[in-house]
DNA sequence: CGGGCACAGTGATTGCGGTCACATCGTCAT
DNA sequence: ATGACGATGTGACCGCAATCACTGTGCCCG
């Protein structure tokens, strides 16, 4: 296995990873609060960090490497929730509202994790009104996230706009503002169609689809989007009409 | 219109309404601090508080009343992500994270409502921990529900599997614990269509299958569930596969 | 009373996309 | 090499549910 190196950082303090946005990056009191209650640990790909239904004891705070947020059925449907990145936090709504953590989260890339336990994290936010603020900001930012990704499942009506919707989403993420973006596939397209709800074959064909209209181009993991405001046409487009050449 | 007649309470302190899970329920201290900031104000059925994409300068307290929150695409479909009943914030994530609503507020049954504005209410929870962890704990609930939305856009492969969802959810709300619900309904077809993502036609036929399974009752606005768990086993059931009779 | 209107019920049609089945390709470990 | 295995392509089939077009029903209001 060709584990990458991950230069592990234990002191919060003099963390270089700290950007804005991210849940650490609070008053340097709190953050020395912080330093001595976390436990930093590292995870190669592929561990699961909790799994639906267990009781939630603590958060994960993501400091390098990236998390798949999934739920899935009985009959082993998956349904991809989140793609976790560096500076978020993990498990927080479950330790306050629920006791059981409400989704499995396994790592993708390999992570440095800082983990604090429910109850030292509750008298966290208890006393330090700026870890709460912290709190209440990445929370809503979850919560506006989970209404994208509802929008996109219940008001795009064709399974090619939800893609274009994602891909829009990936655009957001990586691009530099407007024209062609270019970035690098980490999924596969069954990761794909776990994200938008429908199947690996779908996925396949739009892909093939949207080459042949000439919206992108793939070449290996490697996606260029030729222009967004393209793709953000497909998703309102009507049913089964399709660019002619 | 014959309008229900709401009784009216000023006062906080004195207000019979606060229960369990409202999020009115603090401190007296932190109270009293509401109550010289909050503007209350009542609404008649079919009032919009705010629209998708308007600034939010405040949040809204539910008091009495129920509220739709919905979205919708530029042509017209409509998306129903959640009815907030009382001792519900709406807002909150607004006012934190984009700075505009990101859904739109209809009161459904006529409503008195608490409002405060943003900045009055982002120093309230700077100041009183006990209100910023009654923020984190409401913010927690409702992305927890929007999972649960997801989950049931995703992993539902039939609509007959959404709606069963949909009816065991209000079995949740309204339910003593196990056995026959009775509910009244306060939903038409068209509204429960928005619900799960699908047409009013189709959940017209499907109450219609409900009934000849004898899954339900239906007369009128009033629903009876028969019994919960075989609604259940509609939910995961494959498609198209109906009880035989 | 008779229009107007929103909601509910129903049939016919059609196409999207799920599913099954199989071929191909690249990447490993042996 | 070779075989195993996961990820991609691609074809064929067909069932669910969206859509269109009505009819039927209850309710309000002039």
């Amino acid at each position: 296995m060709n584990l990458p190196i991950l230069k592990i950082e234990h002191k919060c303090p003099e963390c270089g990873l700290q950007k804005d946005g991210f849940f650490c990056c609070v008053s340097d009191d709190s953050l020395d609060l912080f330093q001595v209650t976390k436990i930093t640990n590292t995870y190669p790909a592929g561990s699961m960090l909790f799994i639906e239904g267990q009781p939630a004891n603590g958060v994960y705070i993501l400091c390098q490497g990236s998390v798949k947020l999934y739920t899935c059925s009985q009959d082993g449907k998956v349904v991809i929730l989140h793609i976790a990145k560096p500076g978020e936090i993990l498990g927080l709504s479950a330790i306050v509202a629920g006791g059981e953590y409400e989704v499995s989260a396994e790592v993708l890339e390999p992570c440095q994790i800082n983990f604090v336990r429910r109850k030292e994290f509750l008298d966290l936010i208890e006393k330090r009104s700026d870890v709460a603020m912290r709190a209440v900001e990445h929370l809503s930012q979850q919560y506006y996230d989970a209404y994208d990704q509802i929008r996109s499942f219940g008001l795009t009506n064709s399974v090619a706009g939800k893609l274009a919707a994602l891909m829009l989403s990936w655009c957001r993420d990586t691009g530099n503002g407007y024209g062609a973006v270019r970035l690098k596939l980490p999924f596969t397209h069954e990761e794909i169609a776990e994200m938008i709800g429908t199947s690996r074959e779908t996925v396949t064909r739009l892909l093939k689809d949207f080459r042949q209209d000439e919206l992108i181009t793939l070449k290996g993991s490697d996606l260029l989007i030729h222009d967004p405001e393209r793709l953000r046409s497909v998703v309102t487009r009507p049913r089964g009409s399709r660019a002619r050449s």
